[in-house]
DNA sequence: CTGGGGAGGGGGCCC
DNA sequence: GGGGCCCCCTCCCCA
């Protein structure tokens, strides 16, 4: 005979425990917050104090401590109730410092719910826009109510409701790339100083959060210039309504389940037919497409990695510009001369994986020999027919093929694979994207 | 210190 | 919805 609220029972105990400081042998500091907290429970939640504990484990005499920089303690906090209640109180903006926060500590089941939560708010219902363009100055202010969207234990229930296509496995892309660390990201909005992301940045260098330096750059200059653009269909005083209206919405978070529906309400002729708001930032586009591509400079999602300098790039066709400028030497230009040049003036010169064109004076005056690449097959290959479209990519007959390989053998074509970085991935040292 | 150019990155939009 | 192109902006390097 099974008693169904044993379970819950017996962690509501637990997290009494804990708030009274009843059996606690575990201490965490985080940013010099210290929590106390059960070593059994941290063992059985988090990947991360599993390994941590298991070191440990010929010491359980002795209280363990940890200490954190790489979140905040209000982070943590949600990330401790969540383990003591299995609540997790996600708001607009915590969600990806706590999914920072969980990838650190190895909770795949917090992961997955920020996933979900995140991807969810691609859906942003026009009914939500609505309400931001309506709601004036002193609405915005008093009606910004604090909700937060809780994941209960309930959450695996829900999220195989309509949103089902959300659930963990289908969100697999978003746990597997690097998220930028918490003090980068925080809760700044994009009027944030950029002087301020820089500081961060070195800030938390020393963390073992691997993240590209320039992830989740986000071109405040871009809004700034917006919001001045005189040519807007909203005034400044909207858009400064607006603009209040979603700062607000930051910590009025989303309300998943509830308001994830996009509706058919349309907006009126005066304003703007768009469609998906940036829940991050003020952006707004047309097609979800649109935001669903915006929304990685906002994660720092790079799933597009250049085969032969291991550069990854958020976007395919800027791999692909990347790969035609740097590794094929498409630019029919003598980079010594800027003249000109065709395959009979001048010629391909191989520098590491670079290459560029030189006319043959400068080729001369250089003294480089040039390579003998078959350029018409290379050229072949980055032009395909219209009815195969994907031929321009060679895909990898050999996945074990290495780097080393690509670089030696001179072919340089370019390879699409879109990467796994899960768990194995944030063991290794991110190649930087330093330019 | 400054200006020019290259490269990367983001948005709009067409196919 | 994805791929790809164009445009624009920013950053960085270098002369």
């Amino acid at each position: 005979m099974e008693i169904s609220t044993h379970q819950s029972h017996l962690l509501q105990q637990l997290n009494e425990q804990r708030r009274q400081d009843v059996f606690c042998d575990c201490s965490i500091l985080v940013e010099g917050k210290v929590f106390k907290a059960h070593r059994n429970v941290l063992f059985a939640s988090s990947g991360y104090f599993k390994m941590l504990l298991s070191q440990n484990s010929k010491e359980t005499s002795q209280p363990t401590t940890a200490t954190f920089q790489a979140f905040s303690p209000d982070t943590f906090t949600v990330i401790l109730d969540f383990v003591y209640s299995g609540k997790l109180s996600l708001t607009g903006q915590n969600v990806i410092e706590v999914m920072s926060a969980a990838s650190f500590l190895q909770m795949t089941d917090v992961i997955s719910v920020c996933k979900t939560f995140i991807k969810s708010s691609l859906d942003i219902s026009e009914k939500e826009k609505d309400r931001y363009f309506s709601l004036s100055d002193k609405d915005a202010s008093s009606n910004g109510i604090e909700r937060s969207a809780f994941y209960g234990g309930s959450w695996q229930e829900e999220s195989s409701s309509p949103h089902s296509h959300l659930s963990p496995d289908h969100g697999k892309s978003w746990g597997k790339y690097n998220y930028p660390p918490a003090s980068q990201r925080s809760t700044q909005l994009p009027g944030a100083k950029q002087e301020q992301r820089k500081d961060s940045i070195k800030k938390t260098k020393h963390l073992r959060l691997s993240q590209p330096p320039e992830a989740a750059q986000y071109k405040s200059s871009k809004r700034e210039a917006r919001a001045s653009d005189s040519s807007s269909h909203i005034s400044q005083a909207e858009e400064q309504a607006q603009i209040d209206t979603e700062m607000d919405s930051a910590s009025v978070g989303y309300q998943y389940g509830q308001g994830s529906e996009v509706t058919s309400r349309s907006f009126s002729d005066d304003l703007p037919r768009m469609r998906f708001k940036c829940p991050y930032c003020t952006h707004v586009v047309k097609r979800k497409a649109d935001l669903k591509r915006h929304l990685r400079c906002h994660t720092g999602e790079r799933p597009y990695p250049c085969q032969a300098c291991g550069k990854r790039f958020s976007r395919l066709d800027h791999l692909s510009s990347h790969f035609r400028t740097i590794h094929q030497a498409c630019k029919l230009i003598c980079r010594k001369c800027k003249r000109h040049v065709t395959d009979l003036t001048g010629q391909v010169v191989q520098e590491g994986t670079r290459r560029y064109r030189l006319c043959n004076e400068c080729l001369a005056e250089v003294g480089i020999d040039s390579l003998p690449i078959d350029l018409e097959a290379e050229q072949h290959l980055m032009s395909p027919s219209d009815g195969d479209k994907h031929s321009r990519w060679h895909l990898s007959e050999d996945e074990n093929r290495s780097y080393v390989e690509i670089v030696e053998d001179g072919s340089a074509d370019l390879v699409i694979q879109q990467v796994d970085d899960s768990e194995e991935e944030e063991e290794k040292e991110i190649k930087p994207n330093i330019r």
